[in-house]
DNA sequence: GATGAATGAGAGTTCATTCAT
DNA sequence: TATGAATGAACTCTCATTCAT
């Protein structure tokens, strides 16, 4: 399994090496159930270089946060042209985050489930990556109905939305015969019907209590 | 903070104080994290006594699961009353939902996050429940529109609702001034509109890739 | 299993039962695997009541190896008849020795293996009843050769007698399909000849070295 | 006590140390009672260590075992010299078991008391260390008195033996004044006149009950 | 005469972390 | 650059023992 072992690599790919066996162990069993032991050995390399490269098991995942964030946002950033219609805007961008979680189940397990599972120093960066797409996700329901009354509602939809997607790629990773097309599809139908009912004006007004 | 140090309890009662302190600790720390000697010592209890009560770490969360999901689906049913028209039924039950998430969140924790990060064991007993919600409300759309063709992605639905209400839960318990009134509602909206949409075929067709 | 739970008997009835049971878990379990949780429970007492009657496990189990020691010695004294012959005295003895041990094979474990594995608080009651059966079988040899050289060689014959008595003992009560009668018959052949090859004068003499 | 505390030693002597201290342990306490920090704090590392190189209590034991019934094996056969006559290699034999149990008093406390103790795995070994033994001799006697009728009761013979061996051998190490050497001769005597007995089919009659 | 409730102390085991080379 | 050797601290779990009734 692992990476063949080869002798005085440059740093960088040594750093690589292990934060790809760090996200795979995290991802997999979560911090806590994560041994440095496991890491080191399955990347290849003893236990002391993990430490002298990385410090400590909490930067060490903290460095996984970091980069599987950055990896995250870069795929769907790529997937978006805004010079396309708010509804394609969003499908290509949920098209794109669900294909990259596909490809990479360990790395979205880490910043879904794990982050958040331990503590807020973690959840920092994965926060201000949500709060990215709240915001993304709340400009394209504005463009689409440009009239409507922007503010607390907007927001709670947005919320929805992205906790929805969420939860939805945490469930295709792990329902076999689950693609990120029909993720992306049933969310979308699921969104844009919503939003259009919405935006007609068929609100639901709760009952005086 | 724990409770009172009061000696020589009947059985019954301790187990329960045991209980609360393992949701307690459970739910903010996560299984592994989560250590007998806290658990104990929040009870007010030593070790030996969860021990001889309750077996084991596992069956202690077990315990904290079932307990959790029992008393969540009784806050619900207790809100719904049957004999009222499905979308007043939907309304309460999310009110109901928001409202017992929100007076228990270690408890909301157990069952959403950690009972799922743990082993399909405990994953099993938390996706039945969310199996029967999911049932109640699809019926609940059917009935409000007969004649539409359910129980299509009734899965991949589940875990999308399900994101989206512990999204908005989240986002109501953060965000001063958002009620659990104001999330049910939003959600309202949101699912009333878009599985009413669903339901009546109106699909959003993604381009042909 | 265990006895029939009835309540308020007689302490010493009561006590003869804790002894039982003790007996049988010390003998198959050793004293250290034992636990006092597993004695009372196969007593069919509350621990409590263990500790009322019989104070600590150190007592209970030193009660236990007087028991069984008083029991072994008498059945062998009931065994023997003081005006038969010494080879007569010496099969009489011996089976009523394998008799015993077969008959009370949890008895015989706490006095071999267990009370020696236990230091010397426990082995000096064995240790008393080892040096009557061995005074007993130097007599028997004296006897039966009256002009041999006594001392230090009919002292090394009665240990090794006695030592070979008690392996043959434990081996007969787990080996199956070994009955006391053949334990007997196999050490007194042995014995027999031997002693008898020895007084005819017929000595190894060991090289100088 | 304990060795000189020394540090950053190559993983095999360490290793032997830690087997000298389990040995120490296990033979004088038993197996149950011996606690692995005690082993530890004998070897002069920390526990971790042990559990490092030795997996668990159980292996160490395991291990334990192993290197004492080979080192005795080897005592043994070292002092034997196939070519010379069979009763002096019988006499041989004994002095070198004699001798080197005296030695090694925790060693051989392991492989006769603790192994048998604690469950067949190890019972096994001790029993084919003992089997070989009794082959050996059996075939001396058969060397030394050709015609004879061997093969019978020879797992009682093997018993017998082993347990007057031990019992000597005790008997040797508490009575002051007692070589190796008397108790070999001893034990030469006795088996030497008592094996030829039987061999010869010089039987003692039990009386018919 | 008898017990349900409770615990201090210690067991085996694992882990993140560091030293010395 | 890289590692074999080593550990303090913490974990889950068990046990002999006692109190209050």
């Amino acid at each position: 399994m692992g990476s063949v072992k080869t002798k005085r690599m440059p740093r960088a790919v040594r750093e690589q090496q292990m934060l790809d066996a760090a996200v795979q162990i995290f991802g997999r069993r979560g911090y806590m159930a994560a041994s440095m032991d496991d890491i080191a050995e399955l990347a290849g390399v003893s236990k002391p270089l993990v430490y002298l490269y990385l410090n400590s098991k909490d930067e060490l995942f903290s460095a996984c946060v970091r980069r599987e964030a950055r990896a995250l946002i870069a795929a769907v950033r790529a997937g978006i042209d805004p010079a396309l219609p708010p509804d394609r805007q969003l499908w290509d961008g949920l098209l794109a985050f669900f294909t990259h979680t596909a490809d990479h189940p360990d790395g979205w397990s880490v910043l879904h489930v794990q982050a958040r599972t331990h503590g807020d120093a973690f959840a920092a960066e994965v926060t201000a990556m949500r709060a990215e797409a709240v915001v993304f996700v709340t400009r394209l329901i504005a463009e689409a109905a440009p009239g409507a009354h922007a503010g607390r509602d907007v927001a709670g939809l947005a919320e929805a939305l992205v906790g929805a997607a969420e939860s939805l790629a945490a469930w295709a990773n792990t329902t076999p015969g689950v693609t990120a097309r029909q993720a992306a599809a049933t969310l979308m139908n699921f969104a844009w019907a919503g939003l259009g009912g919405l935006l007609e004006g068929r609100l639901w007004s709760p009952p005086r209590a």
